[in-house]
DNA sequence: CGGCGCCTTGAGAGTAATCAACGATAGTGG
DNA sequence: CCACTATCGTTGATTACTCTCAAGGCGCCG
């Protein structure tokens, strides 16, 4: 893995800083998955040239509806969620820069969930055709897409985990550990403070609590001095302790081929 | 749909009633999702035709662990699941007969959560190359494998949304409702009622409640005359209701193509 | 027959939801 | 620039759902 990383260290003064000023976060995401071209590099970041500003709470792909196209999040946070006929929300995955929701766009039926901006979100839209060609001439890439999809799936079973059987201390100490490592792996990390857009309502939505209870958990956790919340962004004080408090252990969100499992 | 149906229908006096009493229930569940060649079905019930039995809570797959094939379910009920560091047991999927678990295994590196038995099962370990020759050999069953993916996944975010937004007694119904139709899926349903063979304590360890919880729950569902359970199974004495009450809507578990949606 | 696993019941404790109100903040339009 | 409004965060009081602990019953298998 580390192999891997290195080859993505670009040296630091010769970068320009544009408009992704962190570089490509699908780039970033998929070079820890696989190893990357020169060629699968650039062919990644075409798909991402004309991307798009959205608002906050806006819906990409509504419930029920037959998706033309896959989604790329370059910018803010996205997730998939159901709104139940209780008035209720449940939030079933986030999706963060770097995430591609959809892949297998071109088998898809009805969708059985929405997909929406939390925050304001820079995205692209990649039509099925374009997303069949990428991963029909670029190997790399869709070994990668398919331990990204491996990687959605353990995530969303560890989910199910963390809503199961854990009380609202540790689902958030839980969650709040693995958007952390997620922000990690797409360079999203800065000073140790990751990137949390989101409202306490949709912590709830996304953890079974009410909007109240998030804020008293919340507010549990800073007593504890175990994180630090400030503007958009999430900062573990002491992120051991709130690792095993919500149980946490990153292996789920980095799947390996079974060829690179060696020990 | 009804026409891949048909398709399934053999006439039940010239055939012999042998060891799978009730056909394949892996052609019965991958038929529903594609049209299958008798060369495909052929070569489906190839696959099936060493199985083992294995007595209840039997692991089958450890966590941490690279397994090496996947496995068909022909009896009885297995389930993927974590054990908790605090002694508790989340149960993230079912598998029922006809579910094939970890179809790309192929690319799967260290398990994040463990497969076992729930009740006394019949089952078949597929080698790797196995499957992967029968995808490339019948592109049928490929793409039925495809969906039925996708309704594993839509399964597990529907349990998501069940765990967290809805209350003890909507999520039983909820559950109950989703294995009744899982089971006519694979023709397990008899006089109005499906296989049931778990404790208490596993219902529990599915819904995340108690095991004192679920006894009480199930006692309401039985006041209300909604359900009853005899013997091992499960019988919804007034289906409506209960799908009102756990919000069940089936579509999630059987996803179309695009191109089968036409309306 | 004894033991074990599972189901059942009761009592009490605790976690989280709901309801209601107020404060802070940011964006909007005059 | 400031009032205005909406959204979000915070707090308190009360309710309710679910858990835990404990004990007894039932049925099955050795």
């Amino acid at each position: 893995m580390s192999a891997l990383r290195s080859l993505a260290i670009v040296p630091s003064v010769s970068r320009v800083e544009t408009a992704d000023e962190a570089g490509n976060p699908l780039v970033l995401r998929l070079q820890r998955l696989a190893a990357l071209t020169a060629a699968d590099i650039s062919a990644l970041e075409h798909l991402s040239l004309h991307p798009r500003r959205y608002g906050p709470r806006v819906d990409l792909i509504r419930d029920d509806v037959v998706p033309k196209d896959a989604v790329v999040v370059l910018e803010g946070f996205a997730c998939r969620y159901q709104q139940r006929g209780n008035g209720r929300r449940q939030i079933m995955a986030y999706l963060l820069p770097g995430d591609l929701c959809d892949v297998d766009a071109a088998y898809l039926g009805r969708m059985d969930h929405a997909v929406g901006t939390l925050s304001p979100c820079l995205l692209v839209r990649i039509p099925r055709q374009a997303l069949v060609d990428l991963i029909a001439h670029h190997p790399n890439i869709a070994h990668a897409l398919r331990l990204a999809k491996l990687s959605e799936e353990a995530t969303t079973r560890e989910w199910i985990a963390n809503l199961g059987c854990r009380s609202a201390l540790e689902r958030m100490a839980h969650l709040f550990c693995e958007l952390m490592a997620r922000s990690e792996a797409v360079g999203l990390v800065q000073d140790g403070s990751c990137p949390l857009p989101l409202t306490q309502g949709d912590l709830g939505d996304t953890l079974g609590l009410s909007n109240v209870h998030v804020n008293r958990t919340l507010q549990e956790m800073r007593r504890h001095g175990w994180v630090e919340l400030r503007g958009k962004s999430l900062r573990l004080l002491k992120p051991k302790q709130v690792q095993r408090v919500g149980e946490f252990s990153p292996n789920y969100l980095q799947p390996t081929s079974p060829a690179n499992v060696h020990f």
